[in-house]
DNA sequence: TAGACGTGGTG
DNA sequence: TCACCAAGTCT
């Protein structure tokens, strides 16, 4: 007869194996009563929403490093804290992240609020990241159901039905084992394993703390769960980016809109990414296409830009758009930088013999 | 409610 | 090479 899968063994696994994470205390800490730093839960989940541990670390880092504080958060600049997040993608994120820092400086009298009711009134947090925040920051007994639970929950259960049908069912099944002691540790201890032992592909069921209960591993299909809706396949979309240097150095960049993609970022002057007509260039130019496109792949669709290239001089008067003296590169979103690149490399190699072969 | 919204690592 | 995937939210 198998047992009910226990909190308390995935606590005890916690308690061996929990992942050293800069924004974390961990449990032997916590156990000696440190608590987290509200800001810190709140702006590592923000970061984590779809993106991984890996990415996250050096972003949080340079976070806390320039802004030690909510408030000092709320204080920066928009274009600071886009700059300083380009790369890591999801830019409304980043948006929110400056709209939520400002009601909590001018709103909540620079504190944030403990329960996942009031935490989730909050721009940009949703379900999981307010129940997160209460758990983690707070020891609130919140259910947190993220990509790793519902995968940990779909195999305890062996629930068959495909995502994201299946997320009610997988909600109520955790809401069942969270504990009344260590919630926050509990919290982090079910997506560490899910992370770790729990894994989308090859999970690693011989050291899993609830291998006895988990009926998937019985069944055989622990590698089929959880079952997942067919994706619809990415259309291809054709664009092309103008790249303007003038004679001091300066590029001719723009803020892109807050609204819809890379909202709020800076960018490349372009076309619209379509297989509509083209818009006009943003200056009187000769232009250089450069021999390489651009490729990047979006959630929803691939892009393949052509990427245009002109110099010119000093007094030029750009259409839209405006130059900066000193870009950096990790100011610009990945699609941007690479389009950088492509003309960088243009313009670093040997004018004569560019495939040199050499090396 | 289903689609928009980024990116880098992985098998 | 390429589809899948990751600590989701918003509209």
């Amino acid at each position: 007869m198998r047992e009910a899968a226990n909190p308390s063994d995935l606590l005890a696994w916690y308690d061996r194996h929990a992942r050293s994470l800069p924004w974390r205390v961990s449990p032997a800490d916590r156990k000696a009563g440190a608590i987290p730093e509200p800001y810190h839960v709140w702006l590592s989940e923000i970061m984590l929403q779809q993106t991984t541990v890996a990415a996250v670390k050096s972003y949080f880092e340079r976070f806390t490093r320039r802004w030690p504080s909510v408030i000092a958060l709320a204080n920066a600049e928009d274009a600071e804290i886009m700059a300083e997040w380009a790369g890591l993608g999801y830019y409304a994120r980043a948006r929110n992240l400056l709209k939520c820092a400002r009601v909590i400086r001018d709103d909540l009298a620079g504190a944030f609020p403990r329960t996942r009711d009031e935490l989730i009134q909050l721009p940009g947090v949703g379900p999981y990241t307010a129940a997160a925040i209460s758990a983690i920051a707070f020891d609130a007994p919140s259910t947190v159901v993220d990509g790793n639970v519902e995968r940990v929950m779909a195999r305890l259960h062996r629930i068959e039905t495909p995502l994201p049908k299946a997320k009610p069912e997988l909600t109520a099944f955790a809401d069942t084992l969270t504990p009344l002691e260590r919630p926050g540790d509990y919290a982090q201890a079910v997506m560490d394993l899910g992370a770790t032992i729990c894994t989308p592909r090859n999970p690693a069921c011989g050291i899993c703390p609830w291998q006895a209960p988990c009926k998937a591993r019985a069944a055989g299909i622990t590698n089929e769960l959880p079952r997942k809706e067919p994706k619809k396949p990415k259309p291809v979309r054709y664009g092309i980016a103008y790249v303007v240097r003038r004679l001091d150095g300066a590029w001719l960049l723009e803020t892109r809109p807050d609204k819809g993609l890379l909202g709020g970022m800076l960018g490349w002057p372009g076309s619209d990414w379509s297989d509509q007509p083209l818009e006009a260039p943003p200056i009187n130019a000769e232009w250089i296409e450069m021999p390489s496109e651009v490729r990047h792949t979006f959630t929803h669709f691939h892009l393949r830009l052509r990427v245009l290239f002109a110099e010119v001089a000093l007094a030029s008067e750009p259409k839209h758009g405006e130059f900066v003296a000193k870009l950096a590169p990790s100011s610009l979103p990945t699609v941007m930088r690479k389009v950088y690149d492509v003309v960088k490399n243009q313009l670093d190699a040997p004018p004569t013999q560019k495939a040199s072969g050499a090396q």
